[in-house]
DNA sequence: CGTGTTGGATAGTGCTGCTCACCAATAATG
DNA sequence: CATTATTGGTGAGCAGCACTATCCAACACG
C-alpha cells in the first residue's frame, strides 16, 4: 500500500505519517521508484504502536525513538529493555533529587534495583513533592502501595513470554508503558467509589 | 515578606511568581501600598502546591487553576472535591472513546462510578491504546490491576481525615494527584527488581 | 499525452509555560 | 531631602513541541 492508504487504515493524516517518518518513529516503506515506496501490514502496526507511545503512553518523540530504537535491536535483552522502557519517563525530571530515602525505602522492600534508576529518582521526586505540598507519607501508607507494586509489577514479569527476544521485548515496552495509565484510571475509579460509599448519598 | 523573598524561600524565579499571580494560581498578597504587598507562610506552602501539581502531578496551568478553585471553595463537598481531582487528567483525552468495555469491567468488579467519569474514558483509551499495539490484556490480569487499584483506592478514602472538610479536602486532591507517580515509580522498581531475578545476571 | 497523486523537504502554526523589559511608586540609605 | 534600589504589575517575547500546510519534481495511470 502507499503512503495515503497507510495514513487512512491508522487513521492519522498523511502529513503526520510524513513526519514520523522524518523522526524515525517509523521505517521508510520499500522504495520503488524514486518518489513512491510501498508500505506493509507491518507498517500499520508498528504507526498503532507509535500512536499509543505519543499518546496513552505520554512519551515524547524523542523517548518514544529511543524506545522504538531498542524495540528494534536484536542486541539488547529483555531486561535492557526494561531498563529502557523504565527509563523513558513521561514527567521531567529535575538534575540531582535526593535519592538517599527512596533508596532506603527500596532497600527496606529487599528490592535490587540500579542505584541511579530512573524510576528511583522519579519516586524521589514524587515523595519530596509530597512532603513539600504538606502530605506526610506514614511508612504504613507506603508499605501498601509498595506491596501492590510489587505484586503487578512481579506478576507482569514473571508473564513475560520466552518465545522469542523479539516478543519479549515488545512485550515488556508496551506491558511497562501502557498499563501505567491503566493503573491510574483503576486507582481513580477504585478512589471514585470508596468515596461514593463513604462521602456519597445513601440512596 | 515580599515577592522576592517569597520567591527565594520556594526556589522559584520571581518572575515565575509574577506569572502565578497573574494566572490565579496563587492568591495576591495583602498589599500594603500601591507597590507594595506582603506575603505570609501561607503562600510558601501554596507555592510548593502548585509546584508539586504542575510538576509531579503533571497537571496544566489551567486545569491546577480548576483544582485549587476547588480546594479553595469552602462550597465543595469531599466527595465533589474528588470528582474534580480525578477529572483533571494529565493526559489528553478524545472527544468520544467508547467507554462500553470500561463499563462492563467497573460493573463486573462491583463499583459505582459516573458513567461520564473522566477515569472511565482514560481507561477506556488505555485500552484501546494497548489493544491497538498489539498487547492482549486478560481478564486475570485486569483482575489482579483492580484488586490492586481498589485497595489502595479504598484505603486512600478511609484514611481521609474527618477534622475539618478543608483538611479532607487537600488531602484528598493531594492524595489523589500526587500519589499517583508514586505508585507509578514503585511498579518501575518492582519490575525492575523482578527482571532482575528473572533474567539478570546470577552474581 | 495529460491528469493527478506520491515522496520528500522546508517553512509555518498553535499552544504552553515561562521569562524579559519596562514602568511608576515606594522603600532604603546617606 | 536627594539618591539609589527594589517592588508590584503588565505586555510582549521566547523556546520547545507536535504537528501541518505548501511546494516541487518524479512518477503512475487512463
Amino acid at each position: 500500500m502507499r503512503i495515503s492508504e497507510l495514513a487512512r487504515r491508522a487513521g492519522v493524516p498523511v502529513a503526520t505519517v510524513k513526519y514520523y517518518l522524518r523522526e524515525g518513529l517509523l521505517p521508510p516503506g520499500e522504495a520503488t521508484s524514486a518518489t513512491q515506496a510501498r508500505y506493509g501490514e507491518e507498517h500499520v502496526a508498528r504507526l498503532a504502536l507509535v500512536r499509543a507511545l505519543l499518546g496513552p503512553g505520554g512519551l515524547s518523540v524523542a523517548r518514544a525513538r529511543h524506545v522504538l530504537a531498542t524495540v528494534d535491536d536484536d542486541a539488547t535483552s529483555v531486561h535492557d529493555a526494561l531498563g529502557v522502557a523504565c527509563g523513558e519517563l513521561p514527567g521531567a525530571e529535575p538534575d540531582r533529587p535526593d535519592t538517599v530515602l527512596a533508596q532506603q525505602l527500596v532497600r527496606h522492600w529487599g528490592w535490587r534495583v540500579q542505584p541511579c534508576s530512573p524510576a528511583l529518582r522519579m519516586l524521589a521526586v514524587a515523595l519530596a513533592a509530597l512532603q513539600d505540598a504538606g502530605f506526610d507519607t506514614t511508612d504504613a501508607l507506603l508499605d501498601r502501595y509498595a506491596r501492590a507494586a510489587g505484586e503487578l509489577g512481579a506478576q507482569d514479569v514473571a508473564e513475560v513470554p520466552t518465545t522469542s527476544r523479539a516478543e519479549a521485548v515488545r512485550f515488556v515496552v508496551v506491558g511497562t508503558l501502557l498499563l501505567e495509565p491503566v493503573l491510574v484510571a483503576l486507582r481513580r475509579l477504585a478512589q471514585e467509589d470508596a468515596s461514593e460509599r463513604r462521602f456519597g448519598p445513601a440512596d
